[in-house]
DNA sequence: ATTTAATTTGCAACATTGTTGCAAATTTAT
DNA sequence: ATAAATTTGCAACAATGTTGCAAATTAAAT
């Protein structure tokens, strides 16, 4: 993972990349990102930092996130969406998860399964197929 | 399909079979999910009824019919979520979905491919899935 | 068919979540 | 160091979801 240095580092590196400005809002946000073990909801920005983010602020950050192909959205059934860090084979105009998404029903958590590769949908004839969401959930690794 | 009189019986069965009693509500409700193609959002009964329903009272008859196993939630990637009738083959405490879902992107309409299984997911070591939820997105039959 | 008991509904009030415009602050470019 | 561009925070608002409670409706009992 690094030292702190590194991180922010890295961050500084993605932001410019993306075209976006380095500001310590967006810092912080990647920083919660890069340190969580899963997915984030809207709601935890405003908890997990030491010092609270303004709302708006938030849903815009993830917004320009989302644009740049920085992080994805994950599908729930509740009314949250999650968010995640993309991998490098995202970017601002092709933006395709190529992993499954897996839902802990004992502590909450979502994570992103890289190794395990999206299946093949057999569709009925007619129907043309641009993008495959799978959430599966049970139990997890640490919860078992 | 059968006519509108055919349809109330069978709602009307279907409500006590669940042991919920045969409201107005609940009927109109059921008649939506009936007639529509799609799976509805909670915003599209307000309106698709020629008299609104009161708000509360739509969240209180979709958690019951939820639930009871008369409907079941399909995950999205934004804040909405959609309901859409369950076959026979769900019930109070069994109900899994053995069909994957499909969103068009043209018309934006959400449905139930029954005849399309759910995929065996081949998860890590350690991890016990109860529940695999498969959304396509692309371009349905009607709008090609 | 009435009456009673249980359930459901609608309203008010509130809590949460998401959006927009705009001025002040920060970041980047010169 | 300054100017231009971008981002932020605030206020105000809109939309969505929740809870308690009295009135209305439905089901059950006589």
């Amino acid at each position: 993972m690094g030292t702190k240095q590194q991180i922010t580092e890295r961050i500084g590196s993605l932001l410019r990349e993306s075209k976006l400005s380095v500001t310590e809002t967006r810092t912080r946000i990647l920083e919660l990102f890069m340190k969580s073990s899963g997915a984030l909801e809207h709601s935890d920005f405003e908890k997990l930092a030491g010092k609270s983010f303004d709302r708006v602020t938030v849903y815009r950050t993830l917004q320009t996130f989302l644009d740049k192909g920085i992080i994805h959205k994950i599908p729930t059934t509740d009314t949250s969406v999650r968010y995640a860090l993309c991998k490098s084979e995202c970017s601002e105009h092709d933006h395709h998860d190529h992993h499954i998404h897996f839902k802990c029903e004992e502590c909450g958590n979502t994570i992103c399964l890289e190794e395990t590769d999206v299946p093949q949908i057999h569709l009925p004839k007619g129907y043309a197929a641009h993008n495959v969401e799978v959430v599966v959930s049970g139990v997890c690794k640490s919860c078992k």
